[in-house]
RNA sequence: GGGCGCGUAGCUCAAACGGAUAGAGCACCGGAUUUCUAAUCCGGUGGUUGCAGGUUCGAUUCCUGCCGCGCCUACCA
């Protein structure tokens, strides 16, 4: 509804410019008063035209008042300040329209969307950074289908990366298992713990620093190639394990409501002869080029995003440019073989639908739900099912990666467009992220021995490769164990199979609030007693308000859901103007604009890509909500309206809220 | 060296295109519960927005320089 009424008020003034200046403005900034007193919208457009007319700001606005006349939906538009114009709604509208639930229709674009996350090296358990991934990817997700669009959600494996070579390693050279050996071991409850010891172990066998230990280093890189060779030994055993680790992974996931649709992997990019189509494509354009001579003598390059081909090269007779070593991406290395920035840009062609190419497909995991996550295979595959969901040739996507990356991702970018095809270039978005890293409290915590310049920095950076880290199953359990505690303390009349719910509701509210409360390029420092707190700006905060509001309908004997679709009958617009309008009032408003507000974050968030908005959103509305409880006791109400009135104001924030907690994968326990 | 990002209260973070008195949470201090759940609410303490210039009616926001920090800059992924 906010949405609606700034749109309304936007064209209304755009069409007044337009009319009597002649003027055309590119966008009309509309923010909001600094309190609900001076009204809903103000705009400081007066001051910007002040210049261009040679007026006075406060005259401009005056002008703009008066021609602009009434909109639909406002009171009036008056003149504040040095020259802000500041609109009024009709409370009272407004307030009918949101109860009833009444969305004004708006505009979805067409096309399908590939959000793509996770994506974790399937050699070891995953930590507290790929859970902000995830919650990001997935509430980037759930933001979008929100507003309408149609989404597909991949989480694409490296399976036959060096991460998963070195795991292999681990268990033929070090604890030299034999294949039957691991494949019981895989079975095991959380073989991803038991990888991720034996990861640090294999890092610590190569050697560190330039004691390097050449032979061992020298099994790695048979074993890379080895697991290339889809038929030899250790690619069996590079598959049983990150299939066993990828089904944890999707485990670990589910316990947080986060579900893919599909899982591409680097096999069968490899197995498909992804890259021989992209090669041949991407040599014909020229984006890349072969070096006969200097470091790179013998690579197929291309020009490392971020680099300029600023050199006024004057005796350049070639129609193709020469590169600067430095600028210089190896696509393919001398000895033939290709870089992952190379299958990227022939998976990412994929995506699009450029490639020509596309992967068999089988069922691999079901969900609870019954919704079925399909993942890549080849043909011949016995279990490839003809029958399956179309993926790929999308219009849009969104790569959740974090930043360390952005450079990889923008030579992707970069190769699309060398090959024409800027459409799918404009429509390629980086959904950057910081990292999560502990701060050195955690550390010593968690048993690490820190040096005394890592004492001194605000945070550490976790690595899996030294098994430094907190596991994502690990931090669950301990906040489910912390919720418990507190459930138990407050309910101890619920049997535990009640509890335990309750207590895993709260922790998933917790984790993935603290993951979704920061902006993307804020590294997280990570802290047990900021994760782990339930009080203050958390999820536990937002779903409390949740439980309050409802415990009034229960207690009141009726039901929230129905109320608020009756609210006509209940609250006619004359009640909503008696209670909502006045100085008296403001403090209530304030809540029902909070919540007519959910659309217009949920768009700002998406054009954005910016999740935390809607954390902020969330918080602010309980926050409201909370003072809004504490101030007016509406069970013991007399005035039978003005019980309606309160009672409407919490099943409707109660929805909205509801609602947001959903979007952010949030749900709401009956009691807490 | 080059590229990207960051620097705001004791701590962790906000502040949409440049806008009205820079806001929250935590911590600390003081209050509130015979009431619809105190995982709550109210009040208080706490700021030269890293430094110096510039643009502007107006700068935490944009530009330049400097200081400090992080990441990227592999024939790793």
């Amino acid at each position: 509804m906010y949405r609606h009424l700034e749109r309304r008020l936007s064209d209304a003034v755009r069409d007044f410019l337009r009319r009597a200046y002649s003027l055309e403005l590119a966008a009309i900034v509309i923010e909001q008063p600094p309190k609900v007193e001076l009204g809903e919208y103000a705009l400081p457009l007066a001051f910007e035209l002040a210049k261009k007319l040679r007026k006075a700001p406060r005259k401009i606005a005056e002008e703009i008042i008066a021609g602009v006349g009434t909109v639909e939906g406002f009171d009036k538009l008056e003149v504040a300040g040095a020259g802000y114009i500041n609109a009024r709604v009709n409370r009272a509208a407004l307030a009918s329209a949101l109860a009833a639930d009444h969305k004004p229709p708006a505009a979805i674009p067409s096309g399908k969307i590939l959000v793509e996350h996770t994506s974790i090296n399937p050699n070891k358990a995953a930590h507290i950074g790929h859970l902000r991934n995830a919650i990001l990817g997935d509430t980037f997700v759930r933001l979008l289908r929100c507003a309408g669009r149609e989404v597909d959600v991949q989480n694409y494996i490296d399976n036959t990366g060096v991460q998963v070579a070195d795991v292999v390693v681990g268990f033929t050279h070090i604890e030299k298992k034999s294949r039957a050996e691991i494949e019981a071991l895989a079975r095991q409850p959380r073989f991803d713990y038991y990888c991720w010891d034996l990861y640090a172990r294999v890092s610590q066998w190569y050697g560190e620093g330039k004691e390097k230990n050449k032979e061992n280093l020298q099994v790695r890189a048979q074993t890379l190639h080895a697991i290339e060779d889809a038929t030899s030994e250790t690619a069996a055993i590079a598959d049983l394990i990150s299939t066993a680790v990828l089904r944890r992974h999707l485990e670990t996931m589910d316990r947080l409501d986060i579900e893919y649709d599909f899982l591409p992997r680097e096999s069968e990019i490899l197995h498909l002869h992804f890259w021989d189509a992209a090669f041949t494509k991407l040599k014909d354009s020229g984006v890349l080029t072969f070096e006969n001579e200097g470091k790179n003598k013998g690579c197929w390059v291309t020009r490392r995003a971020g680099t300029s081909s600023t050199t006024e090269v004057t005796d350049n007779t070639d129609d193709s440019e020469q590169i600067s070593e430095d600028d210089q991406k190896v696509i393919v290395r001398s000895n033939g073989t290709v870089g992952y920035v190379g299958k990227d840009i022939a998976y990412h062609m994929w995506k699009f639908g450029l490639l020509g190419r596309d992967f068999a497909y089988r069922k691999f995991y079901r969900y609870p739900n019954r919704h079925d996550c399909w993942i890549s295979s080849i043909p011949s595959d016995k279990d490839a099912e003809k029958d399956h969901p179309h993926f790929g040739d999308v219009a849009e996507i969104y790569n959740v990666i974090d930043a360390r990356q952005s450079e990889a991702q923008n030579t992707v970018i970069e190769a699309l467009r060398g090959l024409g095809h800027n459409q799918a270039a404009d429509h390629y978005t980086h959904f950057s992220y910081e990292m999560v890293a502990l701060t050195p409290r955690c550390a010593a915590e968690l048993g690490y021995a820190l040096s005394d310049e890592d004492k001194a920095r605000s945070y550490i950076e976790v690595s899996g490769r030294k098994g430094f880290g907190v596991k994502a199953d690990d931090l669950l359990d301990q906040l489910i164990a912390s919720a418990k505690q507190e459930v138990d303390a407050r309910h101890p009349q619920l049997p535990d199979a009640e509890r335990l719910p309750i207590a895993t509701q709260i922790a998933i509210g917790a984790l993935r609030f603290f993951m979704l409360k920061y902006t993307k390029n804020s590294v997280i420092a990570f802290d047990f007693k900021d994760a782990l707190s339930f009080e203050g700006e958390t999820g536990p905060y937002a779903q409390y308000a949740v439980v309050r509001a409802t415990s009034i309908f229960k207690k009141a004997a009726i039901d929230s859901e129905t109320f608020c679709r009756d609210v006509a009958d209940n609250v006619s617009p004359g009640d909503f103007a008696q209670f909502l309008i006045g100085e008296a009032a403001n403090a209530i408003w304030e809540l029902w604009l909070a919540a007519a507000k959910t659309s217009y974050i949920i768009d700002q968030c998406i054009a954005t890509t910016e999740p935390a908005y809607l954390a902020k959103h969330a918080f602010q509305l309980a926050q409201l909500f909370n003072a809004f409880y504490h101030l007016h006791p509406i069970l013991s109400e007399t005035d039978e309206k003005r019980k309606q009135f309160l009672l409407a104001t919490v099943a409707v924030v109660r929805r909205e809220l509801i609602r947001v907690l959903a979007v952010m994968g949030i749900a709401v326990p009956p009691v807490m």
